[in-house]
Order: C-alpha cells, then sequence, then structure tokens
DNA sequence: AAAAACCGCAACCTTATGGTTGCATATTAT
DNA sequence: ATAATATGCAACCATAAGGTTGCGGTTTTT
C-alpha cells in the first residue's frame, strides 16, 4: 500500500482520478511526460495494491478509485500513533516514579 | 513520505518505535534479519522524511519517533477521498440529468 | 590501561524499479 | 473497407535502492 502510493507518478494518478473520476489510460497519460506504457504500468501496480480498478468499455479501458485501502491506511496511522502516545505516557509515568 | 513508508523495514521500524519509545541503533536491529548498518541506512531516510529524530545520548544515539507527519498523510488521504466523493456526486448527478 | 560496546564512513555488489521502443490487436469513425 | 484510436505484450536499458563488508573513532566498562 505505502509502496504503491510511495511513487510521485502513481501518487499523482491517485490525485487525478479522484478530482476527475474515472479516466481512460490516454486521459490519465495528458499531462505527464511520461509515454503511455510507463503510465499504464503505474496503473497495474495501483490496482495490484487494490487502490484503483479497471473497466473496459469498448476499446478503452478506465480506470477508477477505491477509497478503502486508503481507509485503511488512516485506520493503521491511527493506531501508530496511539501506540506512540502510550509509550510516551509509560515513559513519563516511569520518570516520575 | 509515502516512499519513506513504502520500505517494509522502514515501516517495521516505525511500528517498533511506536511501541518500544526511543530505541537505539542496535536495539532496533535486533529481531530484525539486517546488519547495523542497514538499518542505519534506513532510519535515515526516516529522519530525512521528519518521521524520526535521533538524539546523541553518550555512546549511543536513539531515534524516537515523530508522529506529526502522520497526521498529515492521514489529511492528506481525508482530502482525496473527499474529492473522490465529490466526484462520485458530479457524476451522479450528471447521469440523472 | 585495556577491552568491549556503539556508532559513522566509504567502497562495493546485486537486483528491483521506472522508463522506452517496437510491434500486434481490437474498436470506432470516415 | 480503411483509417484512426486505444490498448496490450515483450524485450531491453539505465539507474536507484537495499544490503554487506571493512575500518576507524569515541564512550563505557572492567
Amino acid at each position: 500500500m505505502f509502496a504503491a502510493l510511495g511513487d510521485p507518478t502513481r501518487l499523482a494518478l491517485v490525485a487525478k482520478l479522484s478530482r476527475g473520476g474515472a479516466s481512460s489510460i490516454v486521459q490519465l497519460t495528458e499531462g505527464t511526460e511520461l509515454s503511455r506504457q510507463a503510465v499504464t504500468k503505474h496503473l497495474k501496480i495501483l490496482e495490484q495494491a487494490g487502490i484503483v480498478h479497471s473497466v473496459r468499455s469498448g476499446r478503452e479501458s478506465r480506470y477508477e478509485l477505491d477509497p478503502a485501502p486508503l481507509a485503511e491506511v488512516k485506520d493503521y496511522l491511527d493506531r501508530v500513533s496511539a501506540e506512540w502516545d502510550q509509550a510516551l505516557m509509560r515513559l513519563k509515568a516511569f520518570v516520575e516514579e
């Protein structure tokens, strides 16, 4: 998940999809400096990570966002920062003891 | 940010720091299959991303978590999913029109 | 004073990653 | 029917990423 979003191009693709809704590969390639195939590869990676899925519609395949995994990431970060707070509390208690 | 957390080793380091609190490099290396230098490299990357910072204490340097950037990531994901919801709404309105 | 523990630096190696190019295939428009 | 559009597949390339090893320096410990 983090790895999938770790690439700037892929993060930009997610941002573009979040704004523009479902889009074809050529549409997603417009604006970037990359070739169509490069974008395709990134889309495959995002798809494998479950962040995005494609629907074939005639000669074009449209990709659209799948926001559920993003929520999972948020939950994970919530747990991590909660644990960190607890660790700080324990440290505080230990020092004051 | 995402790139920094995209590596499984680094994600594990963050998790360990969130539970155990500040730790030295050797402590963070224990449990992993990696060399001390490998862990050091990962810590440098996390430090550059602002996720972690080090404090030298005698002969050891202790690393501790910096949860603020994690909150930023959560905010970013919030914005992305909000935009996606709006895109869906617009699509719905367009179809029903 | 020696020995041990903890760390930093630098060179080096291997492989995944991001990217391009060329060609083939399936739809849509003229 | 033909041309144009949109994509898929595969080979190939360059570089960055992850990792190890060796060595030297500084605190602690004994």
